[in-house]
DNA sequence: CAAGATTTGTTATAAAGTAACATTTTCGAG
DNA sequence: CTCGAAAATGTTACTTTATAACAAATCTTG
């Protein structure tokens, strides 16, 4: 599995549990609650995860930037560049309110900074610039029109 | 109250529930989850309130704009603009991860487009214009770094 | 006023997340 | 290797967040 490969090589410790975790989310393709992820794992992947586990081993993963937190949905996502040499930069999200489904993108650094900008004369720091926008997807019909 | 007075004009009906649930909003000055403004309402103005009858007027209030939903703690706050002229536009917020203090801001228009665009190359449409960025506000000191 | 629609009350429960402590596993020092 | 501390996982219980289902009250409008 390349996963653990590199894990190997980064120091990070990939438990079982941790392995079985973060293939779960790699499979379902798309995001999925803690609760959701248990279900996936016990009934597609054959794994016995209690949520409180699964938890923690979310947390784990999303600490070692192996997957994403969707703070506007509590869905989890595993990293789109897991298996690639990209490093590791400010995430940015499309996630379709129909289907869940989630699209990783690259929005130019100008506009990220702009944000920041704009914080910083109302007197706030970003935390991050993790930034999640609510869309639908091409294959979901939109039923609200845009603002 | 001056919200009233702009209610009766555009035809929204403001029930005597739903204006302690929006004042209770307007007076608490932060972001408060349904259940904190109930007690909030009960324990500051005397209003006694069910959670589930909050979250149905929460949903009122927000459908006609007079306060947001941030989605990303799921948290309400009233709308910045409720007693000015303002037309109602694509709201951004700088949210405070340590004390949930929110500014409502204005981010210029072409980085909203700029956004926009990103999400159209990649097959998505905006479900709204709606921001949401994780901050540390001038008063709390941010423990982490920012990326 | 009567009848339908809207709003609110009430109860129960589902869903999401965390606290606290027990048990097991891992792993380096001796 | 083996002892012991640290890390990981199991277990139980609980808190917080949110909704379902139905009853009662209230508010329109002919």
């Amino acid at each position: 599995m390349r996963a653990q490969e590199l894990c190997a090589e980064s120091g990070i410790k990939l438990t079982a549990k941790r392995a079985q975790v973060l293939e779960g989310l790699v499979k379902s393709k798309k995001a999925l609650s803690a609760y959701a992820l248990t279900d996936y794992c016990r009934q597609e992947l054959g794994y016995e995860l209690l949520p409180m586990s699964v938890y923690r081993i979310l947390e784990f993963l999303e600490e070692n930037d192996l997957i994403h937190r969707l703070n506007t949905t509590n869905k989890y996502i595993a990293c789109s560049h897991i298996t690639c040499e990209h490093s590791h930069q400010a995430p940015q999200f499309l996630i379709c309110k129909s289907c869940s489904k989630v699209e990783e993108v690259s929005i130019p650094k100008t506009v990220v900074a702009s944000v920041e900008k704009a914080a910083e004369q109302a007197g706030f720091q970003l935390a991050n610039n993790q930034l999640e926008i609510e869309c639908y997807c091409a294959d979901c019909p939109s039923t609200e029109s845009v603002v």
